[in-house]
DNA sequence: CCAATCCATACTGTTTTAGTCGGGATTAAA
DNA sequence: TTTAATCCCGACTAAAACAGTATGGATTGG
């Protein structure tokens, strides 16, 4: 019951471009650094949320990476189904494709797993990147 | 994003195993092809629930599987735990050990998982075999 | 021009998954 | 007492996914 590193990472350099918005390109160099996660690896997956358009890219010297939205406007679910995939404990519940199960109808334990992936997709979709970095404003309020 | 086999097969045993709760021991064969698993890879499965004591053996001719508990006594999220591991989206917020993580504290996108994780867990441990049991008395009787 | 950056492809070691295989132990029933 | 039905156990395996590495190329600000 577990996600892969590529939506782990993906979230949090995402949040950490959040934090950044309005400053200009990122390189992914820092959020690599301050998230610690190898560059390398974060650039194969920076790359699928580029062409999700989750993210733009600026090229050259001073470059780096850029949010396409506004963090109001881009939800956790979003980066995760890009990532990760449609959100689905078991793949008969996919969001996409349904059906394809022989038993569709009868199965009970479907109804489960249909009720797990509403709740998970509820809390998903319902998380901002902007609300994130509301949190982070509270969390560093309360320690200084 | 992604339950494996396990689980799912697994709770398709236990529902099985449920419906005909009562009525001695079923063989593995039976709950195999009712649910449509290979049953030599379902016999390691039922190996754990065995030793975890979600299910009794009865050995030898006519022997079979039998609930440990009555369906009312059994969740969902206590089979899913035994066949695959404490419930966590992200390794840093298993149900069990918690911290181990540097950034603890900071680490916004940890908030997110944790909401996850809950809205699972309320889920799995919200129903039992027997609420299971009753959904499919409805469907049927919708059938007939 | 050159250093910083993004971009793309291919490769790799490890782990997990989803089984298969082969045989042994137990016991009800014929 | 044999036999067939069952559970029990450990080893093996092919394929995929995971989590990166490695290498080199393209772009561009200073």
């Amino acid at each position: 019951m577990r996600l892969s590193t590529r939506g782990h990472y993906g979230l949090k350099a995402m949040f950490y471009l959040a934090t950044r918005y309005g400053a200009g390109p990122i390189p992914l160099k820092n959020v690599a650094e301050m998230q610690n996660i190898s560059e390398h690896y974060l650039e194969q997956l920076i790359a699928i949320l580029r062409k999700a358009q989750l993210v733009k890219s600026v090229r050259g010297a001073q470059g780096g990476y850029i949010l396409a939205r506004s963090p109001e406007e881009i939800r956790v679910g979003e980066i995760i189904r890009v990532l990760e995939g449609p959100i689905a404990p078991v793949e008969c519940v996919s969001e996409l494709k349904t059906a394809e199960c022989d038993q569709a109808d009868f199965c009970i334990t479907r109804t489960v797993w249909e009720r797990v992936r509403d709740s998970i997709v509820q809390v998903l979709d319902s998380i901002s990147l902007a609300d994130m970095c509301r949190d982070k404003e509270k969390n560093q309020q309360g320690k200084e």
